[in-house]
DNA sequence: CTGATATCCTACCCCGCAGGTAGGTTTTCG
DNA sequence: CGAAAACCTACCTGCGGGGTAGGATATCAG
């Protein structure tokens, strides 16, 4: 049970865009190189990420990409699901076009007794996502180190 | 990023168990059939509910399977740790044997943006986990037919 | 204009593991 | 004793996560 390696990879590209700052694009190969993911395999990650209006990019030399949004305008809710498509915590329960959770195994005769659990371990999950921005993640805190000193 | 059919099967199960109540022991066979669950399979996820002491076994005829504590006193947390294993909402963010929270990408110079964010989400799924115990899911509502009327 | 540098796109590959089957052994009841 | 159950170990199989490959297209600098 666990968000795969493409939330792993995609957030912390984000991070490394709202880093950077400013309206200059950055190149992936640059973030690639500097935080050791696979130069091809975050392309395929910044496209989504492009589809879902969360980064705007510039192409030819000395193209690249920046976030369309300040990053305390982005949230990890918004991120997260550009790059593992929706978040259901379990995959009999899907989201409706009206929002509303449904459980497959759900007759109209029987409740899913497991349903009540998913749907509430889906919205906090959700709900952390909603309430973490971008910026929230991009402080600069080297406070660790003095933590453990 | 979801929770396994482990976990989907294993709380039905549970769920199943406690509904029959009483001390008399069900047979996996009947839940099976009842719940439209392959036999073979619930043998294992059964087996992961009884080594973490969820369930008390008695082997024979007329034997099965029945809670070792009552539903009130089971924590759905406690049921998907023993079904999934640990939880942990991404590959790199690992629970140290005190408790600790630590990110494999992370060096003691430089801390990791995204660990916030991962912390974060496993809290709050680990908390409505904990907040919510067998018996929630067991009251019989077909109160679902009567609001959707 | 030309090359270098980037995004962008499509197709492919591999392998670990979730999700299950199969078949046997042991225990306990009627 | 035989049926019914738990219990155990081994095996199978498809699929999707996690990439690689290679080319087409756009834009800059000189």
């Amino acid at each position: 049970m666990m968000f795969s390696t493409k939330a792993e990879y995609g957030v912390r590209l984000m991070v490394a865009l709202a880093r950077h700052g400013g309206d200059t694009p950055v190149s992936l190969s640059e973030i690639a190189e500097a935080d050791g993911m696979p130069l091809a395999y975050l392309e395929h990650l910044v496209a989504r990420l492009r589809k879902a209006g969360l980064v705007d990019s510039r192409r030819g030399a000395r193209g690249g990409y920046l976030l369309s949004r300040p990053a305390g305008k982005i949230t990890m809710a918004e991120v997260v699901q550009a790059l593992e498509g929706s978040i259901a915590p379990i995959e009999c329960i899907t989201e409706g076009t009206d929002g509303a959770l449904t459980c497959a195994r759900e007759t109209d005769e029987q409740v899913c007794a497991t349903k009540l659990l998913w749907t509430r371990v889906r919205g906090s999950i959700v709900r952390t996502l909603e309430d973490t921005t971008l910026s929230d993640l991009v402080q600069d805190k080297p406070r660790k180190a003095v933590a453990a000193v």
